[in-house]
DNA sequence: TTATCCTGTATTCATCTTGATTACATGTAT
DNA sequence: ATACATGTAATCAAGATGAATACAGGATAA
């Protein structure tokens, strides 16, 4: 199992939206760096936008972010496509059996710890921005045409 | 999407045998628990027989624990029923465009904080033993029984 | 030996999620 | 009106999961 590609498709296009400022990022510009179609991207864009990381309006070319990219956080965009629900990281096994004092207790005793971890997770996420990203990006472009 | 459930049956696998020590852990017995069918339960003993967390022999049922509750973490458990592969509990989308400056560095940019977040997950659940689990579901039952 | 019970393992199946693809309604601008 | 973009739905193939069944092989008792 693996979390869905559409966290890290969201950063990539929240990365080349910025880098492409200057630019027009339209859903066909954007599916052309990530090499996937533009119905997705569009999608993506979608959940991004209501979760007010950038701004799109339809009909009008181009996609824009909608706050600095020093405030964005790869867990916003983790929480905005929504790839992983609250606490539902790790799968429970349905109705263990009520009679068995294991079966009873197992699920409340070990949901904490299994949040505990996701939330570990998380916090990782919440702590790098998408401008870090791109100067990461921007780094290594340097460095490679040297 | 969500880890698979082996993870939590794992865990739930070896908190009862461990709980059920003086008698025996068969396969139907511990899919019983788990309420699930005694195929999987199999399957599932044999990824921890495996990891050299449990003993188990053909044709001789039952199951015991092959080392101390307080030395199996919960990530053991995880590594060993092979829920999450290595450095890939986030996908990334194939073949990203490389004549695109964030095509071509996305990737590497963002591997090593995602590889962080994963991580830190496991770091948690590797602090947490069987024996806090079972420590915890006798208490439960100790304050339920009043 | 024979019968019985268990583990180990493979196979099949329905269900679900993902991402690709297509299509089309709606909005904007020239 | 035309052209082009976004928004959104529908369909599809592929892969993963867990349920279910079957059976080979090991162990034990009569």
């Amino acid at each position: 199992m693996s979390i869905s590609s559409r966290f890290t498709v969201g950063v990539h296009i929240l990365t080349l939206i910025e880098l492409n400022k200057d630019g027009i990022s339209s859903s066909e510009f954007l599916a052309g760096s990530v090499n996937t179609n533009p119905s997705l991207v569009r999608k993506i864009m979608g959940m991004l936008k209501k979760a007010g990381l950038i701004e799109v309006q339809p009909g009008i070319a181009g996609a824009k972010l909608a706050k600095e990219p020093a405030t964005i956080s790869l867990l916003d965009v983790y929480k905005a496509v929504d790839v992983v629900k609250e606490k539902e990281l790790f799968s429970l096994h349905d109705n263990p059996h009520p009679d068995c004092p294991v079966g009873r207790n197992i699920q409340d005793s070990i949901t904490p710890f299994l949040s505990a971890a996701q939330f570990a997770l998380e916090k990782v996420l919440g702590n790098v921005t998408i401008e870090e990203v791109i100067k990461d990006i921007v780094e290594k472009e340097n460095n490679s045409s040297l």
